[in-house]
DNA sequence: CGCACTCACGTTATTGTATAACAATTGTGC
DNA sequence: GCACAATTGTTATACAATAACGTGAGTGCG
């Protein structure tokens, strides 16, 4: 395990403005990269989960876009969250049903997430190699397309 | 790298009368040994799993119920199927809002599952050591208490 | 027996999550 | 202008899960 054990920035003090920063600035370049555009919509769902390395449901999301007057159907909030994950820039947490900023959306990466039942926090990890599941998979004949590990317990906070 | 890769039933031929009849004693053997019943209800949406090594939903479960006079109402499905995960014989694809049966109920074991999108098989692997993660969980000072993983992509025969 | 207690199930209602389907609008390039 | 893709607006619906309360069977005990 010589991993370095990157940090985990769900948890760790760090320099949140920039997280936001760059993700909207990653954001806004994929975006057009891809010839499609970062609407106020978008960016706003970005924003929101951009307050904190928490996870949201869809609908707190769209109960925030409707007090900002930008829409009130649950369509908006899943079309906006959709094209974020497409980005690349949102994660899905399949365990609550709800969805978190990606903290390293430059590099393609298998996320992992370590999940406090308590507060909802959310810390991602890139996934480690993934052992012998890849080798079992590919044995097996099976082709992975995404895969996601999340592991669920208490944060440092919600401990003691 | 010199995991074995156990087979993973979920893709492979192999004997599945004998999951059926062994996954059954189990669940009866566990369920008597914690005071508890394996009732007709609990019996039978463990059998209707069993019928193969695909996820299923809980109304998908609830409507065969119903067919056989058992039950037509949401709790009944959800209360079964709480019952068989509790006992660790059944588990929840947590990406498919699905139920599918344990092929290794004995032993305690971190599941890690392949998920054909196409077909909905599921083959389950024993989780490797989750390398990196749990060391950086533990660098953070996050306790795991559960994890799951789950790949999707195309099985041997929906490829092709 | 009478009583307390747990397990299991029946039932109604409600909440939460997500998508289908179709209309309307905007912008861009030819 | 016109075709076309992207985006949003809107209504309705499907799918997933739980809350809350009541019923009855079984067990143990004085
Ligand atoms: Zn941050
Ligand atoms: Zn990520
Ligand atoms: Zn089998
Ligand atoms: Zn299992």
């Amino acid at each position: 395990m010589s991993d370095p054990a990157p940090p985990l920035e769900g948890f760790a003090a760090h320099d949140h403005r920039r997280c936001r920063t760059e993700t909207l600035a990653v954001a806004e370049r994929l975006s057009t990269e891809r010839g499609l555009k970062l609407t106020p919509i978008r960016r706003r769902v970005l924003e929101i989960l951009l307050e904190g390395h928490r996870a949201l449901g869809a609908y707190d999301i769209l109960h925030r876009l409707a007090q900002d007057g930008l829409g009130s159907q649950p369509p908006v909030a899943y079309r906006a969250l959709n094209f974020l994950r497409d980005l690349g820039v949102v994660h899905r947490i399949e365990k609550l049903n709800a969805f978190v900023v990606c903290t390293h959306p430059r590099d393609a990466h298998v996320p992992a997430f370590l999940i406090c039942r308590k507060c909802s926090s959310v810390a991602e990890a890139s996934a480690p190699s993934q052992g012998g599941l890849l080798g079992a998979a590919a044995q097996a004949g099976f082709a992975i397309e995404t895969s996601v590990l999340e592991a669920e317990g208490l944060c440092p906070d919600c401990q003691g």
